[in-house]
DNA sequence: GCTTCGGCTGCACAGGATGTCCAGTGAAAT
DNA sequence: ATTTCACTGGACATCCTGTGCAGCCGAAGC
């Protein structure tokens, strides 16, 4: 749909303090407050903004490892691994691929030793063939989107 | 920190409903105000729920393209190639890994022939050996945590 | 040059939610 | 038996929300 810098600030400062709410977030900006609630509204009805759900860490409730498994899958079988690592609470995020592997998925495990037991969940299942894992040591870049939402609104 | 069921039902009804207050989710859970906010307090203060900040869409911004990419790094310039790859708006998310690649990234981009330029960016830099992409196809289990978040307030 | 239109402003109003107390109750731990 | 702690239900003042409206302005079209 594509945004303002109106709507680039406003979508920055809501995730720097996402609490203040559409009266303070007018001030901040210097505009009136039915422009942010037009705004907002545009916003979430385009889609651009899908909602403020909490953000949970998966750290805090005791999965602090995080791994990525590229997976390799029997031909056919791509939907019934879907369902079978859908059911999978461990698996955060599940795409599918073009490249090498056929599917790439985000685990969590409770350590590195657990997360045997984790890949060996995802992968006691007859449709996958291969799984190579890459356990994830530093995060430098957390999920971001702002740097994003800036060039957007800069580009118009 | 650990989570009970009540923990648990109320990130469960916030991820589902954001915008209810308060009140609202204690009529929901069948409990006192008080009792939410003070739970909500506690999650918050533990780390278990971040924030509540607007959830961005990257397609509805422009970028409907998502891929990730395994990077090789040159011994030693592992500080550099973060640093570069943090000013790459692009770039939404960055993690060091163990196993083949050095670092996996997630990228979006305007189309598939945009993304050719995203990499570019990405890899026109003299820490990364090598690079190999694989392009997202489709998404069947996008990021979520509630089902694991239930799994933590089974186990307590 | 003039009109039309969309977006923004400033204001108003009623209804509710929030933050913050507090005393009372029940259950679990010591 | 006593202490502790979380939850309840109520209270209060303050503030925010959703909504509607009239007026203003610049940009686009005639």
């Amino acid at each position: 749909m594509g945004i303002d810098a109106l709507d680039g600030r406003l979508i920055t400062l809501l995730d720097l303090e996402p609490r203040i709410g559409v009266l303070e977030a007018s001030r901040r900006l210097g505009v009136a407050r039915g422009t942010v609630q037009a705004r907002l509204d545009r916003l979430r009805a385009g889609g651009v903004i899908r909602g403020f759900g909490p953000q949970v860490d998966p750290a805090a409730l005791g999965y602090p490892v995080t791994a990525f498994a590229t997976l390799e899958i029997k031909q056919g079988l791509g939907p019934q691994v879907r369902a079978h690592l859908a059911g999978v609470p461990e698996v955060l995020e599940l795409h599918t691929t073009t490249g090498q592997g056929d599917m790439l998925c985000r685990l969590v495990a409770r350590s590195n030793a657990d997360l045997q037991r984790v890949i060996d969940k995802v992968v006691g299942f007859e449709g996958i063939v291969r799984a190579a894992t890459a356990i994830v040591m530093e995060n430098p870049v957390p999920l971001r989107i702002i740097p994003l939402v800036e060039q957007a609104a800069r580009e118009q």
